[in-house]
DNA sequence: TCGCGACAAGAATCGATATTTTTGTCGCGA
DNA sequence: TCGCGACAAAAATATCGATTCTTGTCGCGA
């Protein structure tokens, strides 16, 4: 009979995972293997594998499980369909949050909200105001002290 | 007497800021303004300015004042010096974690940890894996597979 | 060998409460 | 007007115990 895809044994072997680990976590519907032979043993996919190496490493970075599905869900309601699958993205990642890097900006995997804040645009926007609240010619030579010393905890 | 800089009052205009919230800022030590008249008045720079307009879009994005102090703290530690300002960082924001971008990856402005995981390189990995652990032909007809339907939970 | 069930240790999460921070408001004096 | 001190409400954080979630380990049967 040939190989349909990789047993368990293997699986373990390559991403680092235990043999507990597969099976609770596809008890709980994290990950099945794609495939199960006729005598009920796993059949992992190559798409499996990436997977689940993922998750190690989601959990090596001090994600829970439990945040790890957060984020699955939030990804498969956020990205339409599965066209992009995680092979594309890059995932920024502490063991509060997990980022999602694609394109057009950033958004939490977990929250599924998007939030970036260039703050290069805040300098415009005060320029827009000087022009608009102040009457007078502004103090542009306060501009060039930009970058000196800075205390420690004190901003810029 | 010529002008210095600006007042609270005019800060506050052009921030959005309360001149409580000023003063507090000043007290904790999270910035304090550049000068201060003979008068004993505050005087804020320019600089100043683009530092609190950052700070207010950060709470206004929800991160709370300590948050904010301690990227501060992680920033002047990070970043070599005060050489690259606020101003060219892209700021990554969610209630919970502030994360800056800039050239080489991303960081948690708070923990001061850097970690960005590329999900790509997951790919290569598992392919090096391949070559050393197996020791016959991959089934590379399985890769074919990527990007199908997936369930909802269910990783990649 | 592979998967299953069951038990237990360890982690993580949740809730409620106490403590600390942050901000608004008021009155005073420069 | 500007800043200060003081009081109080609101927000954020820390803490602690009770649950719930993950994983290791063991023995059983296919």
């Amino acid at each position: 009979m040939a190989e349909l895809g990789f047993s368990s044994r293997q699986v373990c072997k390559i991403t680092g995972l235990s043999a507990r680990q597969l099976r609770y976590w596809q008890q709980t519907g994290l990950l099945s293997p794609a495939d199960i032979t006729p005598g009920g043993h796993a059949r992992y996919s190559f798409t499996d594998l990436i997977a689940l190496k993922s998750a190690r490493r989601l959990l090596d970075a001090g994600v829970s499980l439990q945040r790890i599905r957060k984020c699955l869900h939030s990804l498969t309601r956020f990205l339409p369909q599965s066209q992009t699958p995680l092979r594309e993205l890059s995932l920024v990642v502490t063991g509060d949050v997990v980022l999602v890097l694609h394109a057009a900006g950033a958004f939490d995997a977990i929250s599924g909200q998007e939030w970036v804040l260039p703050v290069a645009d805040i300098l415009q926007e005060i320029e827009a105001l000087q022009a608009t609240d102040t009457a007078r010619p502004m103090q542009w030579e306060l501009f060039t002290e930009f970058a000196e010393d800075s205390g420690e905890g004190r901003i810029a």
